[in-house]
Formats: C-alpha cells, sequence, structure tokens
DNA sequence: TTGTATGCGTTATCAG
DNA sequence: CTGATAACGCATACAA
C-alpha cells in the first residue's frame, strides 16, 4: 500500500509539504505542487480516510441515522433515495459516511449515544424522521457537540440546519389541485401521527385551504398507516367527496377501500413514490425528490463542519399524477 | 472524550493493560481485569474504532457493495434488508461498515478500486448482485486481497466465500407447487439477464421440473424488467397456459399484463416482495429471508477475517403465497 | 503478569 | 515556502 511517506520520498520533499498539497493550503510554491502531484497520479496514491480522520479534528466522519420500518416497502424507498443520495454526494466531497439505525441506539442515553459517534470517530449527523418523542435525539441537537443537518424538523441551532420541503404550502397546493379538478366541498383529510413534525405542518396547509374556499373539513388521524387509512375512508368516505392523505401510502389505503366499496372519490396523497402507480388508479401527490434533499443535507452538513452556522434550508416540490404507466420500466 | 489513557491512568495500570482486556488476552490476572472493567464501566468508555483500525491490521472496516436500481422500488426493499441485516449483525460483532455502490466504482480498474477501499481501512468486502460482466469484481476476487463474501453467485477460494439460496431448487419448487396447482401443461418461462447467475441456476430449476414432468417449455429473456415481462405475456401467454417467472417484479408485469388482456394464467415469482401484495391477484413466490441472508454473510466475512477459508453457504428458502390482506398493516 | 516503546498514516505546529 | 516533529488513540512485540 502506497503511503504518503513514499510520495514525499518519491517527489524528494517533506511528507508535510505533501500534506499541504493534498489539502490545498496556500503556502506551497506551485513547482512543488506540482511535482507532488505528478507522483501522486503516477503512484496512484490514495490518502488514508482513516489516519486523516484520527489525526485531524476536522476531517471527520458522518452518520447517516435512518429510520427503518421492514413492514413496508414505502420507507424503503423513500430511505435507499435519502442513502444514495448522500453517499454519493458524500464521496464527491470527500467525506467519510456511515449508515445507523434508529434501532440501534434506541435504547441509549444521551451520554451513550454520544460516546458512541465519538468511537466511530463522527463529527457529523444527519437525522431522518425525528418524532417530537425522540427526546435523545433532541439532547444531542441541544448539546451541540455533533453538527447535525436535520430534515423535515424545525430545528436550527448554532450547529445544526433542518432541511426539507415547504409541507404545508406542498399540502395546500395538491389538495386545491385535486379538489378544484373535481369540485369538492366536504374533504376528508387523513393525517400522519400525532408526533411528527411534518404532520402538523401538512394539517396547517389543508386547513388554511380550507377556511380560505369554506369547505367542510373532516380531520381524522391515520398513523402513516395504511391499514388505519384504509378503515378511515370505509367509514368516513361516504359522507365526504375527497380523501386527502399526508401520505401515499395512506392515499393507497385509502384508494383500495375506495375501490373494495364500488365508489368514486378523488384521493391525493403525498412523497411520490414508485407504489402509487400500482393501485390501478391514477392518484395527485406531491413529489419530493429524496435523492436532492439528501445531498442538500450533506452539503449543508459540510457547511457547518467548516465552521459555518446552522440555518433553515427550503427544497422544492412538485406535484404530478401518477398511474402504472409512468413507472413501468 | 475518554481514552484508553484515562482508563488507564484512573485503574492504575498500563495503556498495554487496559488493551489487553478489551480485546480478552489471555494474560491478564482475573484482578486487573474485574479493576479495568469497572473503570470502563464507570467512566463510559467506548474504544476509538478509527485508532484501532489504523493501529490494528486485524481490526479493519467492511464495505458492503450493493447494487442500486432507482428506476423500480422493488430493488429498494431488497436492498434495504440487505443493508439493515449487514449493519445490524456488524453492531453485534462490533465490526465498522460502510455502505458502498456499484456507480462509486464502476469506471474504476482493479488497482483504482484496491487503493480505494484500501484508502478506507477496508479489509472486507460483502458483494451483492454480481453479474458475470463485472469484470473488475471479478479479479479482485481473484486478487485475494480482501476478504470477500459474495451474495448469489458461485465464487469460493481462500479468502471469498459466497451465500444464498438454492436458487435451482426454489425454481423448481415453487414452479412446481404453481403447476401442480393449476394442472398446467404448458409453461412460459420469463428468465433473468443473461449475465445473471442467478438467472441461469433458476433456468436450470425450472428446466429440470419440465423434463421431469413432461412439460413444453418456451423460454423468453425477461432481463428482470416488469415492462418486458408484461410485453412478453402479452405475446405469448395465449399458447401458454402459466407464467413462470424468474422474479416478482417480472410477475407483477405478467400479471398486469392478463388482467388488462382479461384472461387468466397462474403465475410466480421469485424473491417474495411486499410489492407483490399490489397486484390485485394473489401469487406464488419463494420467499428469500434477506435480512438474515445479509446477517449470516456477516457472520461469514467475520470468520474469513479471522484467517478461517472460504466456502459455500446455502441459505433456506419457502414458498409463499401473497395477497394484499397480508401486506397491509 | 505487567509495563515500555514503537508504529499505523495523517494533520498541524513550529522553526528554519 | 519547506521540513522536522509532535500529536491522534490504540495494538503489539518485547522487556522487565
Amino acid at each position: 500500500m502506497v503511503s504518503i511517506k513514499d510520495v514525499a520520498k518519491e517527489a524528494g520533499v517533506a511528507i508535510s509539504t505533501v500534506s499541504k498539497v493534498l489539502n490545498n493550503y496556500p503556502n506551497v510554491s506551485e513547482a512543488t505542487r506540482q511535482k507532488v502531484n505528478e507522483v501522486v497520479d503516477r503512484l496512484g496514491f490514495v490518502p488514508n480516510a482513516v489516519a486523516a480522520t484520527l489525526s485531524s479534528k476536522k476531517t471527520g466522519r458522518v452518520a447517516l441515522l435512518v429510520k427503518l420500518n421492514l413492514d413496508t416497502s414505502a420507507s424503503d424507498e423513500i430511505n435507499m433515495e435519502y442513502i444514495s443520495g448522500a453517499i454519493h454526494k458524500a464521496k464527491e466531497l470527500q467525506m467519510d459516511v456511515i449508515t445507523v439505525f434508529h434501532s440501534m441506539i434506541e435504547d441509549m442515553t444521551v451520554d451513550e449515544v454520544t460516546s458512541y459517534f465519538e468511537s466511530q470517530g463522527i463529527r457529523g449527523i444527519i437525522i431522518y424522521g425525528i418524532t417530537t418523542k425522540d427526546k435523545v435525539l433532541h439532547k444531542l441537537i441541544d448539546k451541540g457537540h455533533f453538527k447535525i443537518v436535520v430534515i423535515d424538523a424545525p430545528m436550527v441551532n448554532e450547529s445544526t440546519s433542518c432541511i426539507g420541503v415547504d409541507h404545508a404550502k406542498a399540502q395546500y397546493d395538491i389538495a386545491k389541485k385535486t379538489i378544484e379538478e373535481n369540485k369538492c366541498k366536504k374533504v376528508l383529510y387523513i393525517a400522519g401521527e400525532e408526533n411528527g413534525y411534518v404532520s402538523s405542518e401538512r394539517l396547517d396547509g389543508i386547513k388554511k385551504l380550507c377556511e380560505e374556499k369554506k369547505l367542510k373539513l373532516m380531520v381524522r388521524n391515520g398513523q402513516f398507516s395504511e391499514l388505519r387509512a384504509r378503515q378511515l375512508t370505509m367509514r368516513f368516505s361516504k359522507n365526504n367527496d375527497c380523501v386527502v392523505c399526508a401520505s401515499d401510502l395512506m392515499a393507497i389505503g385509502a384508494m383500495k377501500a375506495l375501490i373494495d366499496m364500488d365508489i368514486f372519490r378523488p384521493v391525493c396523497g403525498f412523497d411520490g413514490i414508485i407504489l402509487m402507480g400500482y393501485v390501478g388508479k391514477q392518484m395527485n401527490t406531491v413529489k419530493q425528490d429524496f435523492v436532492q434533499i439528501s445531498e442538500r443535507a450533506i452539503e449543508e452538513l459540510n457547511r457547518l463542519l467548516n465552521g459555518e452556522k446552522g440555518r433553515k434550508v427550503v427544497m422544492p416540490h412538485t406535484l404530478v399524477r401518477m398511474k402504472y404507466e409512468d413507472i413501468i420500466i
């Protein structure tokens, strides 16, 4: 294995000089810079990231904290896009990434989580899917020990940024489109779980719309569960003329229920997952670009790691209509 | 951050003694062992994995090499189970894991891939989804520089193990079940891609069955594509009385086509993914426990890392029938 | 059985 | 602008 020492010897300079070239330090003459780079290329030298993180306090690893739900493939699709986006962007920025699941730290204290991450050389974390009930994570954020980017939750401080689409506006937009297309008057809204940040934001969106357009609004809690949405639809859809759901999975449950009941109601979802194409009926939904969101999260984390302050980043969303023909390839 | 030095000082012993206790070395008196462990617990010390991999050549990281397909959520479900199984088992065994996608190394040479992995402190790799066309990976395996576990491909040598279900037998079993249930005589078999190892094994399975039972067999190549399976079904299902597919995704494509054509043919798939429940018709399929396979792969890699030799590991499969009621929760 | 000393491959701090 | 040299936290051969 070729090390920085080999490069230094071959180029006839000191190890520290090679290091400076590699890390783009200013005080290096153009001549030596070129010489070193030439040797690096010729020898195919790749700096050892492990040694770098041990030595430096700047170079550090980043953890993706993902919430897994093995019961439905809907979350797999989203998580896979998150992970893929993050890992690819991290490679581009030469950041070292590991994936961690909530379940791995769920019964740890803040201190335990902290030392676990420290032991892994981690300096930054991206948290996907935090709820108000995740006390330990909130403490972790407050502590400010790690640089953190939170997806879809409004947490910002010195060392914490948050990122996500405007859920209230997105919910407003997609519901408005669906309702106007079908001239609806009475809306059944199937909300997410009470502890989710996005749930309440999306709820605000539909409430605003119904107030503005003087629509009758019935809100029921679907817990992001397909089955629950199915049951709620069975029970309440007859007295309403459309079903707005806070997630695609619930929209699928609702639509399947309507098909079984043999009645028609327009249904709209939220997320834009491929699964939506398998239901047999077209539905409107909000498309979030999870890959792009995750890439952006890595960039934001990189900013924090470089000493900049936390802030809020809003990502764009689009409205789409999904059918089988679109997703089959 | 509490280091091994702090523990040593607090326990009144040398750093090396602490290290020996941590790594379960034999030559430590029970008294000091207890004393050290007490301090470790009290201080909440967790050894720094980064320093350990840098220092030792035994402790090393493991890479999960995953093939991504962002066009379909079917592979997301499988990959997510692979990743989840591996990461959880790795944490249990105190192994350090990173996830790498094929796309990140696809235009590298063997040497480049090698030094990339080396630079990441990687000593073992699990390869998910290799095909005969992945020349670089084959060279990597032949080189024997890394300990490797290959999923679903028959590669074994000194430092390489392979693991997976018995694809030929599984294909035989599920097809037999489906064919006997429906008293079929003429089978349309939609195979996977020509470069896949599992494709040819599964093909062997169906061939064996058809020979044994004197069935007429028509084989077409579906490239593991839902659309391709749909087209093939449209074209060839009329002259056959059942459709056996080498993957669930193709089974879904086939079944959707049959529904659109308004004719009935029993269809069976392979993998046991949740998506199968969304088609509206029940189908037989082979269920692979991807989580368990991946856990086993990590254990196997651990064996190799401890100096044992490569071997072949066969995992069990089950036959299931999937419908919407089973997968909705 | 325990402690000392050296090295792993970098980065960073100083002299020069 | 360049080069020694000391960390970083741990493992391990060797000495005691």
